[in-house]
DNA sequence: ATGCTGAATCTGGACAACAGACTCAGCCGG
DNA sequence: CCGGCTGAGTCTGTTGTCCAGATTCAGCAT
């Protein structure tokens, strides 16, 4: 119990660990960028295909993949005069990623954005000013940082000063 | 300025969008593993190793990327009687990485925890109760999704509903 | 000297990414 | 009915990256 060394491992080991779970599904460079188009309402194979220059046969694996993993839902359309053929649309499981994307975009365009205005931004539709990614209460009051404690639920420890 | 069909690509393609440069730079299986590691308070490359099970080689080179693009920075240690060796601490751009990680920690907690509670939260440091990622305005009040809008900056277009 | 330890680098084989051409299904016009 | 068109993939050979295990290397210790 003497606070000597400050703890060399992490809290939660990536074996039990949600976020490292996630990373296994979607940490990968096209799933990501896959996903960002996703959100961003592309559904068709060869606009996936044109908008990021993924390799055909990486998309159609990752494709695959996310449908396996409720990632997305296959669903078939059709243009007038043309044959039925497969669209990937979000699932609510992936549209419920848009919280940590909009929060990775703020992240990315703070810091590798060489201090131009951020190319997109959600904002209120009440009065149009810009929003931004916080933590807050139950009530929805931003809670600071200084306020906030990391807690682990399970094996007993507790309040360790990780994640910041 | 017919609405036909719905845009078929992103609002703002990936060369542009600073997402996608975050996932070149961070959107790497074991770099978002380390980075996990690295906001949770690991250090040193053979703590690195132990927890993640990663090869040597790739964690030298992800510690070398990571370094060169500011989100580490290597200090040297010494235990007493041993001779000087490197840690890797956070940087304020990769310490600020913690609430994009937090935000999609709660996404996997609610959607690959299986039910189970989270193993980990952060919680108030005044009451206790847990807290959630969520879009603030200025006064830091939650703003809900349906009062959100997406703008872009540049280029004239605006409130596309997308990223979600 | 010799050993120890943490931080890497080296090596060969397995695995995944890549570009480009090709296949396939169905709807069309002739 | 035939050939062409289109979108969504698959096939192919090459190139690159990953990986495990062994090895190196620096400096402090006995």
């Amino acid at each position: 119990m003497s606070r000597a060394s400050p703890p060399r491992r992490s809290p939660l080991p990536p074996q039990d660990c949600n976020l490292a779970r996630a990373f296994a599904l979607i940490g990968d460079r096209w799933t990501l960028l896959i996903l960002r188009s996703a959100l961003y309402g592309v559904r068709r194979f060869d606009d996936f295909a044109a908008e990021l220059g993924a390799p055909r046969t990486v998309l159609a694996d990752r494709l695959k993949r996310l449908t396996a993993a409720g990632l997305l839902a296959r669903r078939d359309y059709r243009e007038p005069g043309r044959r039925a053929r497969p669209e990937y649309w979000l699932t609510p499981k992936s549209a419920a990623l848009r919280l940590p994307f909009v929060a990775l975009t703020q992240w990315s365009d703070a810091w590798l954005g060489e201090l131009r205005p951020p190319p997109v931004a959600v904002c209120s539709r009440a009065n149009g000013e810009a929003l931004r990614v916080a933590l807050v209460d139950a009530a929805g009051r931003e809670v600071e940082a200084s306020q906030q404690r990391l807690t682990l639920s399970a094996r007993g420890a507790t309040g360790a000063e990780a994640l910041g």
